[in-house]
DNA sequence: TCTCAAATTAGACAGATTCTAAGACTTCAT
DNA sequence: ATGAAGTCTTAGAATCTGTCTAATTTGAGA
């Protein structure tokens, strides 16, 4: 991932471009697997450690609120970010929380009827069942 | 609300009906308004205090593992319980949080194909915006 | 009634996230 | 350059959500 082409997403957001956020932007545009604020918070800190915990958490709040990264809420789990520029759905795995990006698809959206006062902006699809690596010993469940 | 009819629901869970778990099926039941674990506790304690706090967060696991309470996980928020026996979508308000029930409506499963090994459960659709109540003030986002 | 598993409890604990207060860095007009 | 003002970062405390522990109570069935 070319280093311009961050920074100007960044500014294209309205942040400036700090060697922090730069890191954080860098890090989910090249791991897709949704990593955890923490998961995030050490991967920086192993190649450049400069980054406090705080930071990172400023710096998802500010890149999601900038519409660059979209955040993932998992039942009683951290939560999960996700910089991938391309629109997609996401596949949870009811036992170990991960997060997979599913092919896009629209569906219809609800009419203004349904809809009343509420002002809609975006829609997701959430899948949820068992991911390839906790498929084949779903049976260990009911042991 | 009947109370027959939670009863029976408990007990076709596979859960016996004891006083604790009963006063937090008949509130879910009674509260369309998705409220929080911490809601819960303080409502069903104001009416006849003796559930405590692990009881009603047990009491939730093991109704949602039952399949008669669903949990909505919120981005950075307490997550929120359902008991709304009618199929429904839900639209999550992104100032407040709140979670209010959409209309359902079936869209087009993922196929075989995109699924690969994992096991397919379920489905949602999320729409989020602003609620009825956040929508006229959202201009002061940029006050 | 007796027994045993299931349920409940208070409070300690843990993990995730936010807050605070202080300092460092940028920007920009002088 | 210089200084003011705002933005960013920081370490650690604080908060909030949720889970665990160990002891006790409850309740359904023998």
């Amino acid at each position: 991932m070319d280093a311009e082409t961050i920074q100007r997403s960044l500014e294209d957001g309205g942040l400036r471009c700090t060697p922090q956020r730069y890191a954080v932007m860098a890090f989910l545009m090249e791991h897709a697997e949704h990593p955890t604020a923490a998961e995030i918070f050490e991967a920086v800190n192993r190649l450049d450690p400069r980054s406090s915990r705080a930071t990172i958490y400023n710096n998802l709040r500010d890149l999601v609120e900038a519409g660059l990264v979209r955040e993932v809420a998992v039942e009683g789990r951290a939560a999960r970010f996700d910089a991938k520029a391309v629109r997609h759905h996401h596949f949870i795995c009811d036992r170990c929380g991960n997060v997979e990006d599913m092919e896009w698809y629209d569906v219809p959206k609800p009419d203004a009827d349904s809809l009343g006062k509420r002002v809609f902006r975006e829609y997701e699809l959430i899948f949820r069942g068992l991911c390839a690596r906790c498929a084949p010993r779903r049976a260990s469940r009911h042991a």
